[in-house]
DNA sequence: GTTCACATGTAACAGGTTACATGATTGG
DNA sequence: CCAATCATGTAACCTGTTACATGTGAAC
């Protein structure tokens, strides 16, 4: 995923700063399938307003550290649509649990025990963030796309919670050493 | 994820050549939770046999190249087992599709229908490859880890070919332009 | 007191990818 | 005939991360 085309959907959706765009990959409505650290956001941006394709204006706050605030011109408007006429990449899913899991006959029993617990647990917490996520926009009113996307993400940690919960023994009482 | 440790458990479940993990990691067991590139695997295993971790052999084909096929031995799997018991890093999951299916306003209505019906037919091909990789062991011969990844990444699948199919319409009918 | 959240940015480094280089055989 | 599969390996490149640098205010 190429980071520009990235910042760009996200301002898309309204001007923000490159700290509220780490946010919203890590905690908000593109948590579950982006990926990207403020040390490329922050050159990102600057480049993308070189190249004439946001605006930024500052926003001093009192107490806080002033906040540099990005909007899409048309310009980038454009470019983002021309972006999203190719096609997508295929998904990237890396898991070390699953490596785990799938070497769990070179794990102690209580281990994986313990790291399906927890697992489980993160599912549960990944759901409860979905659900608050839609919690945040009155009935109605949530974009379908942001609707779609979240609906996905809650029905995938269901699913895995399920069978997990459902096939832990699988694992545990394999006759490992 | 470490390409070293990828590299030592794949190893540890028999001896393979570099093209091999490849497959398997694209095609094959690993498929769906890992991601390496040959041009990384050479190098590592390579590296890995400097550090005595693993050895080599090479196997002559008649028509075909040669090929270089490496094994685990026991300070490998010491350093493995080591490797392993380090706590898993947190999933990554990167979706292009998502991203276009978040930005639907964006998209013309028959790219959206095309796209979904596109990641309809990957859910099915993924679902019948891990069926393929069932029917290759004999019933009941299939290690529990291997068995329990292959579970996982079949409810994943089969969950978000349900939900697609039953909720493409919230995008396809979304008012873009 | 100390850690966390806010907030931006740079520099050094690590990691992996694309493209290149080579070459035989098989299938369409 | 051309593309694909088998098979290994290197070099140049790119991209992104970790760590650094800086500073305030709130919460514990």
């Amino acid at each position: 995923m190429n980071t520009k085309t990235l910042c760009l959907s996200i301002l898309h959706f309204g001007e923000k700063s490159g700290y509220d765009i780490k946010k919203l990959c890590s905690d908000g409505y593109f948590k579950h399938f982006v990926e990207i650290s403020l040390a490329s956001i922050y050159p990102t941006l600057a480049k993308l307003e070189k190249e004439g394709l946001v605006t930024s204006r500052v926003e001093y706050q009192v107490g806080k550290p002033s906040r540099k605030i990005y909007a899409l011109n048309e310009k980038g408007s454009e470019n983002l649509n021309l972006q999203l006429q190719e096609p997508p990449s295929p998904d990237k899913h890396i898991s070390e649990f699953l490596l785990l899991m799938k070497c769990c006959h070179l794990l102690a029993p209580e281990r994986i025990s313990k790291l399906i617990d927890e697992r489980l647990a993160y599912y549960e917490k990944e759901i409860s963030l979905i659900d608050e996520c839609y919690d945040e926009f009155p009935e109605g009113e949530l974009p379908a796309g942001s609707k779609f996307v979240l609906g996905y993400g809650h029905v995938v940690y269901k699913a895995v919670h399920d069978y997990v919960s459902s096939n832990r023994s699988m694992l545990e009482t394999a006759t490992g050493h």
